[in-house]
DNA sequence: TTAGGTGCAAATCCTTTGCAGCTCC
DNA sequence: GGAGCTGCAAAGGATTTGCACCTAA
């Protein structure tokens, strides 16, 4: 389902379906969660697919663009991503001590973003909310 | 103000303060919007007070650490930053054609936080929420 | 006095690019 | 056939660091 997606994204474009980017798109698909380039590219280089560094950046971008894959945050160590098809939008809590990332979501919130949107006579087309913060085991483990 | 809260971050933790450091933190603080480190040495250059690159870099990571001043975002041309002291909690809105940034602060939207991470026994110390879009400059010059 | 700071330039780190040969449509 | 790709290695750009010389406390 994805790759006809990508598929219609990259033909709209006059850009071609390769082997390379068929790979990045199924492993990033089999991914749950969050991930990172070099990650994704280690992953994939120990498969059986292929595809170098550069197109595995190359593809990330047009993933992005094609609305399939999110950047969800700008670290010291790089970007973090996640793919977005079959996902319901959604935000994240991030724990400092662990790293945990929770995701939740909530239509309230949503709601009061348009409302805020409006009064600012702002059109929002994305947004991301990042609560950072200890989670329930980290929690505990400090007391 | 300001200089009391940071000389005090400082000597806490055996640091000094010095000329440089002095000149990063006066600057910052006649400053009123957001700023990102190449603007901040250069406006710092062409003032009567000095501070290398290096040292412009240094004493923001401690002004970070100190709570007086705080990362907004991290885009592809690097961060950029606000000094928080004396402002009141804030989100913003940016625009993805100009790159105006909106504040914006909603008691609702706080309160509305606090309930989810009670939700999830979450204990969160801050957060971050991110519009992207276009102001409404930016609509209008796209019709 | 002396731990800590400074500027400089080199080093990092992630990401992007130029290029010559390859491949999808 | 040819526009668009790929991998490689080199380039970029923001931020950090090693070092020899200063300076606040």
């Amino acid at each position: 389902m994805e790759s006809k997606i990508f598929q219609e994204f990259l033909s709209r474009r006059g850009l071609k379906l390769t082997k390379e980017r068929m790979s990045v798109l199924r492993q990033i698909f089999s991914i749950h969660g969050h991930f990172d380039p070099e990650h994704l590219y280690l992953s994939i280089r120990d498969s059986d697919m292929k595809a170098s560094r550069a197109s595995v950046y190359r593809t990330l971008n047009l993933l992005v663009e094609s609305g399939l894959v999110e950047r969800i945050t700008r670290s010291d160590k790089g970007n973090v991503y996640e793919h977005t098809y079959g996902h319901r939008h959604h935000d994240h809590m991030i724990c400092t001590a662990c790293g945990e990332v929770i995701e939740f979501f909530s239509e309230h919130l949503e709601d009061l973003q348009k409302m805020i949107c409006e009064q600012h006579q702002f059109a929002g087309t994305t947004h991301t909310l990042e609560i950072r913060g200890n989670c329930k085991a980290c929690q505990k483990r400090k007391k």
